[in-house]
DNA sequence: GGGCCCGCAGGG
DNA sequence: CCCTGCGGGCCC
């Protein structure tokens, strides 16, 4: 038989009676009441001395527990007064005829709860920006967490808060404790009676501060040391961005897709994404790192796809998945979760996505690909995202990876919209805990939970064979089979990805920094505010370094000077401003240095994507164009009154543009402060990128799902920028771009 | 906060 | 080449 205090209305928990104020008997250390009679054995009269409940009684942090000093100057009076004082001050609450049983309670509970209440101040200081901070160290950090150790007490349990929530007034509780007072609804703190939102009472979020500082607190107890946390991560290490529209420059963000992959996993890569495919820092993406938003979520490998919820191909398995509240049907209880297939609705209208559910869900396409992962029993990677509003699981901002989870089954069933879904049951199995969790250890295999939906369920999957991924032997998770080979590069294993990219630094270095002039490695590097880069030397002698030019009159009468139009040789931008004083692109140019001594290895291994693209693609070092003919062929297009294509435009293909953003990351890449990241050797390519649309889908003007308006093949407008502030059109002939029209430069604002 | 719009990646 | 997609910004 256990003990039970009385519970916040003064109930006996063990008898059910509310017992008279003589037989409350209030622990010295706690302060909870107890039911004397109720427990064991019963006590008849109040004891003497000082008593401390069974709870404190059992627990390390007993009676004998003593504030340290740095806590203590963090308290308030009452908590650090001596207990008898707190009793008797209870007491005399209790004694006063004048209050309601209800006023008596929350003055007992407000006496209780004032030093606890400062430790959340304490908890604060502790860690800013929710995370802990290491300097605590010394004798400092232990005392602080012991104290933290009683301050993130369940209120309810007594015991460490798992799953920790926090109530608006401060107090903290078990999810499951929480849960079960609210739904025996309750709409006031257990603790101090304060209201509870009705929005935290059905959608209460863990406190990830608080899990982080409880695993620290037991952490520390067993190693003596705060545990490594994962902070999360800001752009400042973020390389530049590649942008297309004027929108996109406005956010940084809207093309952020082509971004750079900061991993070196190829995206058909299965399992926790490991320290060697982090060139950039060497740890892997971890569990808990979280990004933004989805696209630079995508940008760390965690979840490739930009918009779907899936990543995967229906005849090799699914990679990853989102959970971003889509789809009503999801069920996430955190180590498991119900999650629900794609597709079923209708998309028309140009819409990505649709809440309404307008047909039914099979086990095609990226649903076959879940169901692939399910029967092979791979890892799948799980990103939470803050969207799912429903999850007390997901992260407040942003997306944040989970770890791997396995599918142990998929069926379908009638969904919410009343049109059959595809489920899949997910349970977690990685190495590291969740971020939810307070556990030092990562999972370990676990009973499937009792799913009441399958008994209403349809072409019910399970798995056959032995996971590929399983629990082993040494304790951790780890592949049983190998994991499948990579299709994407060819080459089958992230080390050939490493392989492939240090091979190809050389072919990458004139790939991404060739001049759009003479073709060869940039030399004193200007950089154009329309993202072309090109040697000085080579513009100084295309356009001569004047600025104006003097003109005299027909009579010899001096006229005004006149500015001199200098146009960019990639994409036609009037860069005469900024040729006035032109600045060399410093940093560029060490990057460049440093590839340039960085030593060449085997070239015969270099993956197609990597070389050049060849003669017919405009070669690197093919210095067709002599730089003299430039200024002529410029002032010619001026003297005309309209713009030529220029000749090696038509040449080149989409190459630089659309495969950078595929590949790994190099050191190149890292060149933080350049602004424009895209390929300057295929510039008039990469220029087809942005007006051709990389995908290919240049002729498409304007695309209305399902009512695709295709333009003449021979001249075809291939770029609106319409955002609202129509800036520039461009004409496409025969495959090559020109500017017909520039009404303003914000394009490259 | 909801509707609308659309760039983009990647599957098929 | 077309289709799909649990985004994200902007406008209202």
């Amino acid at each position: 038989m256990t003990d039970l205090p009385c519970d916040t209305e003064g109930r006996c928990m063990v008898c059910k009676d509310v017992p008279p104020d003589c037989d409350v008997l209030l622990c010295n250390s706690c302060s909870s009441p107890w039911h004397m009679l109720c427990l064991h054995p019963p006590l008849e009269s109040v004891p003497s001395g000082d008593w401390d409940c069974p709870d404190c009684c059992l627990s390390p942090l007993s009676s004998s527990f003593s504030l340290p000093p740095l806590a203590s100057a963090a308290v308030d009076k009452p908590f650090q007064a001596p207990a008898s004082e707190v009793v008797s001050r209870i007491r005399a609450i209790q004694a006063d005829e004048s209050l309601t049983e209800v006023e008596k309670a929350k003055r007992r509970q407000e006496i209780m709860s004032k030093g606890l209440n400062d430790t959340a101040g304490l908890l604060t200081r502790a860690t800013p920006n929710g995370c802990p901070t290491k300097n605590g160290g010394g004798g400092n950090w232990n005392s602080t967490l012991k104290f933290l150790d009683q301050s993130l007490d369940c209120i309810f349990c007594m015991q460490l808060a798992d799953r920790p929530v926090t109530t608006p007034c401060g107090h903290n509780f078990c999810l499951k404790c929480f849960q079960k007072w609210v739904g025996q609804g309750k709409k006031t703190c257990g603790k101090c009676r304060a209201a509870i939102p009705a929005k935290m009472a059905s959608h209460p979020r863990i406190n990830a501060a608080l899990v982080i500082a409880i695993r620290m607190a037991k952490t520390a107890k067993s190693n003596g040391g705060p545990p490594k946390v994962y902070q999360h991560r800001d752009n400042d290490s973020r390389p530049d961005k590649c942008f297309t529209t004027s929108r996109a420059v406005k956010t940084g963000k809207a093309n952020a897709c082509s971004g750079k992959i900061f991993v070196t996993i190829p995206p058909d890569h299965f399992g926790p994404i490991p320290a060697e495919n982090d060139p950039l820092r060497n740890q892997g993406v971890l569990v808990g790192e979280s990004w933004e938003d989805r696209l630079e979520c995508r940008q760390w490998g965690a979840h490739m796809p930009h918009v779907a919820g899936i990543a995967g191909q229906s005849d090799y398995g699914s990679q990853s998945v989102a959970l971003s509240g889509g789809y009503e049907d999801d069920e996430d209880h955190g180590e498991w979760f119900l999650y629900t297939g794609s597709g079923g609705r209708d998309l028309s209208g140009n819409k990505r996505t649709n809440k309404e559910q307008s047909f039914d869900q099979k086990f095609d396409k990226m649903n076959e690909a879940l169901r692939i992962s399910c029967k092979q029993g791979y890892p799948v990677r799980v990103v939470r995202s803050h969207k799912e509003k429903r999850s007390c699981y997901a992260p407040e901002t942003g997306v944040r990876y989970d770890g791997v989870y396995r599918i142990e089954k998929c069926w379908r069933k009638k969904g919410i919209q009343g049109y059959q879904v595809c489920r899949y049951l997910f349970v977690r199995c990685d190495n590291e805990p969740a971020p939810w969790t307070s556990d030092e250890q990562g999972d370990r295999p676990r009973p499937l939970p009792e799913i009441e939906e399958l008994k209403i369920a349809t072409d019910i999957f399970d798995r056959k064979l032995p996971p590929s991924w399983d629990f082993k032997e040494c304790g951790e998770w780890g592949w049983m089979r190998e994991a499948p080979p990579s299709r994407k590069t060819g080459k089958g294993s992230s080390e050939s990805v490493q392989k492939r990219k240090q091979l190809s630094i050389q072919q990458r270095l004139l790939k991404e920094f060739g001049c759009g002039v003479c073709r060869k490695v940039l030399q004193q590097p200007l950089s154009m505010p329309c993202g072309h880069n090109f040697c000085k030397p080579c513009l100084d002698g295309a356009f001569g370094q004047q600025s104006t030019r003097e003109r005299t009159g027909v009579s010899g009468r001096p006229l005004r000077t006149q500015k001199v139009m200098k146009r960019c040789p990639t994409c036609n931008a009037d860069i005469s401003d900024y040729l006035i004083t032109p600045q060399i692109n410093r940093q560029m140019e060490e990057v460049i240095q440093t590839l340039q001594d960085t030593p060449v290895v085997d070239h015969s291994i270099i993956s197609d994507t990597d070389c050049m693209q060849g003669d017919q693609e405009g070669d690197v070092k093919d210095c067709s164009k002599p730089t003299s003919n430039l200024q002529k062929e410029q002032n010619e297009t001026q003297a005309q009154g309209k713009n030529k294509p220029i000749p090696e435009a038509g040449k080149a293909t989409l190459t630089g543009y659309s495969n950078s953003s595929k590949e790994p990351a190099t050191a190149a890449d890292v060149d933080k402060s350049h602004v424009h990241k895209r390929s300057c050797v295929d510039s008039e390519a990469e220029d087809h990128a942005v007006s051709l649309k990389p995908n290919g889908r240049g002729r498409v003007a304007k695309k209305a799902r399902g009512n695709v308006t295709k333009l003449p093949p021979r001249i075809t407008r291939t770029r609106l920028c319409n955002n609202g502030d129509a800036t520039s059109k461009k004409l496409q002939l025969n495959g090559c771009p020109a500017m017909v029209e520039v009404s303003s430069d914000s394009d490259f604002e």
